[in-house]
DNA sequence: TCTTACTCCGTATGCCATATAGTGTAGGCC
DNA sequence: GGCCTACACTATATGGCATACGGAGTAAGA
């Protein structure tokens, strides 16, 4: 276990003999995402985020053992606090729970870049985790249920953040200058012969408009038919516990 | 839309004056992708496919405009054919489809560190999409219902690839040295007042083994989510038909 | 034959992460 | 109260890497 992620938890290690360090993990991450939400990722340099700071770049290798170590904490740090299930049906707070996450990724689409893939380690994001662990248990599921569940919601949320993401033409290396692009390039390229089912669809505008009402409906029926699937588990438990 | 993307469609541009090329973007990307296997996404720079190729480094900028670009182009060829529809019923073959999209990611784990998120721009990874799209459309589904379910099933692909990846230790910023370590290291950080559903997941070995086989019942198991869900729709479209 | 477009090369530049070797500071110990 | 030592931070150096720039050769067309 790397230093780092006990530092995340907030375990900054004892120091008796010398200084008070000048600095914290916090405040390091706290710089690193400021200049990630105002620059985006590639103006986070070992470099600026000490500058931010008022120190040498080489002072953050205190805190962190490298770079990737530094995007690892900034992707937990940023997460805000997951929504609370309270007394939510638990088809409710899964819609809570996708939109909100699909929402602060796009908040900060950086993150996008920083693999939100691999599996949690910090506070932040396991706590979005539990949330969802919590729901579905009431809900009548396993925990192993409820883990594959949690990765596939999680999954969702990214991918559908991800495509709007490229669709607005963020910062992107497929070279679409505006939003619409995507389905003419696609046009452009695909000849029906090769790929009936693209340029049927193609044809009918399914990569038409990338409204952003369009995606939200998107998102919204994609996640139903995930709700859809869960739904028909969890009415199958009820049924064997009677 | 960039010069690559034509060249990886075989519009290579035609040259009238001057030597012939000696290489193509195929080369270029064959060699990268060798690269990319025997050592990783890290080996491969563009003096190492270069060299591969008995070139100067300056030479592959000829074929394509950055690094980036031959990323991009790399996780195109890299693409084996999808599997066929056929005569499969379409449950079958969108189980095939993820399964077979999953394997393939996880043979070649580097795809995973490019963004494997990002709209396809490619002849290999749109035919993926065509195929499914295909298949969803005799299931009696609008292009636009495809298309997002195409997004959902590659991004289930995706993110259970990347979590067997990861938990099997792949070259990995978590730090975990071993299968089963994340379980552990959860279970050293989370306490069970702050995150009372990670905890009994945890008690309930949610985490434990990262064997092979139950990677794959998992992923059966979330996949049989998600196809429940597309049932219900193609269901009520059927009946709507009548 | 000469021009011209085009391919490939050698070298130079600049950016960055990070190794190495200090330098000062402040607690603990005598 | 003075020394020792661990530790935070700094200055400078190094090396890897993408890529800009300015050639130099090459073969089709005029």
């Amino acid at each position: 276990m790397p230093a780092v992620v006990a530092r995340m938890w907030g375990q900054e290690p004892r120091t008796s003999h010398g200084p008070r360090p000048s600095l914290s993990l916090q405040r390091i991450t706290e710089a690193a995402i400021g200049i990630a939400d105002a620059d985006g990722l590639a103006g986070v340099r070992m470099s600026s985020v000490a500058a931010r700071l008022d120190v040498s770049p080489m002072a953050l290798y205190g805190y962190v053992g490298s770079k990737e170590e530094l995007l690892t904490a900034m992707t937990d740090a940023a997460a805000p606090p997951p929504p609370e299930p309270g007394e939510l049906h638990w088809r409710d707070y899964l819609t809570a729970w996708t939109r909100s996450y699909r929402e602060f990724l796009l908040t900060r689409p950086w993150l996008l870049e920083v693999s939100p893939l691999t599996p949690p380690t910090g506070p932040r994001a396991l706590s979005w985790l539990d949330r969802l662990l919590v729901a579905l248990s009431r809900a009548g599921l396993t925990p192993g249920e409820g883990v594959n569940i949690a990765t596939t919601l999680s999954a969702y949320a990214v991918s559908t953040a991800s495509l709007a993401h490229s669709l607005r033409g963020g910062a992107d290396e497929t070279g679409m200058a505006g939003p619409g692009d995507y389905g003419v390039i696609l046009t452009r390229l695909a000849d029906p012969a090769h790929y009936p089912g693209l340029s049927a669809a193609l044809g009918a505008g399914a990569f038409g408009g990338a409204q952003e009402w369009v995606e939200d409906a998107d998102f919204g029926f994609g996640l139903g038919l995930l709700l859809d699937g869960i739904e028909a588990l969890i009415t199958r438990r009820a049924k064997e516990e009677r």
